[in-house]
DNA sequence: AAATATTAGATGTATATACATCTAATTGGA
DNA sequence: TCCAATTAGATGTATATACATCTAATATTT
């Protein structure tokens, strides 16, 4: 028995988060065998990509609260996989991957990998170009963006 | 100081759920006034459009672990906003909007309403309706997908 | 420089989310 | 009918998420 096709909502936030929800389930999966849940993995490759940088600029740049960081970076330390000191402004962390991290990453990256080239293949090259680019725009608009009250 | 512009991010599950954190803080700003939190407007809203539903069709459609809507459900439940009674099967909940749950709905819809259109104006009525559609696609292709292992 | 205001991150609390496992009810077979 | 297998939802646990509030450090004002 195949499962009922998905109404449509029309509420554009429940409608991006069920897909959100859906395709989170997916990629946990796919990393499962290497322990990392979604966003400590999107944590650890933002870091490698991006390298230091202090706790609020990643929580901008992932548009995640500051406070959700704390936590997530609280279970990824415990790992060892974080590097950090203290910056300048003592206030601040500078964060970066330890070796471990690098090495855990790289675990990663080949289940990753098989995920996005299956699903780049079962979207099409055109929808997943879209996804990419849709995506990346509305964080852009909505970060500028001036809601009125 | 304006924020910095988001990069880029290399990962689909990242960069949807980047956005999808974004949207729900403003989806979540607009209903604060009511007392409501996404999800929660969401099933809601679900349950007015959709009459009568099990808990597990009620995830299917919304893409929710059912376990996960057992605790959403208690919460609308403890506000006295969900009717539920035990179906034929005598193991599945039949789950309704309460008199009260309509009168909460109600209570939200003009601020949800005014946010959607607010959103609309700000993304346009042509990217809008894309993300509409483009949403609702994407969970349907992820629902019927078969991902290889 | 001293007092005040602001800022970075931590902590308390509530909800969101899903997996593993459990219980009770139902279904399918022998 | 009786038993085994399945299924709906509940519970335990871990993480994700953000707001309110707190502390310590920095910046601003007088």
């Amino acid at each position: 028995m195949s499962a009922p096709r998905p109404p449509s909502l029309p509420c554009l936030c429940a409608s991006l988060r069920r897909t959100s929800r859906k395709l989170t389930q997916i990629y946990e999966e796919a990393l499962r065998p290497v322990g990392l849940r979604a966003t400590q993995f999107t944590v650890l490759q933002f870091l490698s990509l991006a390298g230091e940088v202090s706790q609020l600029q990643l929580g901008q740049m992932l548009a995640m609260d500051s406070t959700t960081l704390t936590r997530t970076l609280t279970i990824l330390h415990r790992h060892g996989w974080i590097a950090k000191h203290r910056g300048k402004d003592r206030r601040e962390w500078r964060l970066g991957l330890s070796r471990s991290g690098e090495k855990q990453l790289q675990n990663a990256l080949p289940y990753w990998e098989k995920l996005q080239a299956d699903l780049r293949t079962q979207l099409g090259n055109q929808r997943w170009d879209q996804w990419m680019q849709m995506t990346h725009d509305l964080t852009t608009i909505l970060a500028e963006a001036t809601i009125p009250n």
